[in-house]
DNA sequence: GTCTATAATAAGATAGAC
DNA sequence: GTCTATCTTATTATAGAC
């Protein structure tokens, strides 16, 4: 943590303090301290504290989506842009669990203008879901049922994986990202030969 | 809000203010105001801040383990079993979604002893899931598969009902508990007649 | 770009009267 | 069981020097 540049370090420290402590918790004290300047000159680099967390939950979600459509880039059939989209979602949150852990236990903290910036882009991000598995059900390729409670149902299961994974685990998060495609992708399917 | 049972105000205040809010977020000053009394006399009912989340966690987590409790008694059928459990955690999680949300989101707020405490009644639930999935994957029912993460990621997903539900929605709780049961157990059994 | 010093406020908690 | 008054400490944020 050299003072190549200071903002960088400021974010990354307060993700690792807002993961640990939580954003209220921690203090624009314990986040100078930790970058090992002096807390005055946090507002330098950033206007206000929740500015800081507005920047960490804003470059997430980007990130998140670009992710996502990469991912799906090219790819025309449903049942394979949707395990692209479940696999792509869950690797993302064992890669960048701290990030995505406050993201989805800090947005209280943020003032209306930029919760209502957040909230839109998530539900944008949602939204493309929600597509793929409602083309999936019309197709005939998914089971009929109510696209949007299957929608949340998938997403924050695949999300809630960040709460609970450890690196040092047994699996590797490819293993996980597989199992919990096949998992879901067997819950949407028709069944083709059943009684 | 009579002064019928004043430490009871003080809790029910203290579920609404923290799941608005977040605990950090809300002080003993806002409590005492919504309950209708000095801040000073919330240290007649409760010994600090803590006490009041702690309350809540510990109570929210014996009624939940009882429900489940409750539900399973004289079921034997393994599958069976695992629907119940499905269906009475996702319920449990719409009926008293306020205080859910805040066992989810707010276990850092606690020194370590009581954390310690609600984790140990927590493993302890969850272990419940894992038997009867560990059972059902034993006796042939649940296709082959890593038990824990299937647990993981069933408890998670049912869970997280509680963020999105909403009670002026259109669908009953019933109706969506019985969805995410025909989800989840069509996921995790084994196909009969398959290729 | 970072420092020292300080303002302004709000927090959790206690003492003692009624 | 609830009140008023107060202690102590921590917080976010700003002013101005270097």
């Amino acid at each position: 943590m050299a003072k190549a540049n200071m903002k960088e370090t400021i974010k990354a420290v307060s993700i690792d303090l807002f993961y640990k402590k939580g954003y209220f918790a921690s203090s624009i004290n314990d986040i100078a301290r930790a970058s090992g300047i002096q807390k005055s000159s946090i507002y330098y680099h950033y206007s206000n504290k929740e500015d800081i967390l507005f920047d960490i939950l804003k470059t997430t979600m980007i990130d998140l989506d670009a992710n996502l459509e990469k991912q799906l880039k090219g790819i025309e059939d449903t049942e394979e842009r949707m395990r692209t989209a479940i696999h792509s979602h869950t690797l993302f949150h064992m890669e960048r669990q701290k990030e995505v852990i406050i993201s989805d236990s800090e947005i209280r903290g943020l003032t209306v203008d930029n919760y209502k910036t957040i909230i839109k882009m998530r539900d944008e991000y949602d939204h493309k879901f929600q597509s793929i598995i409602k083309r999936g059900i019309d197709e005939g390729v998914f089971a009929e049922n109510d696209y949007k409670i299957l929608s949340y149902a998938i997403i924050t299961m695949c999300t809630a994986v960040s709460i609970w994974f450890n690196p040092q685990g047994r699996l590797s998060k490819e293993e996980i990202a597989q199992i919990y495609t096949d998992f879901n992708l067997k819950a949407i399917k028709v069944e083709n030969f059943q009684e």
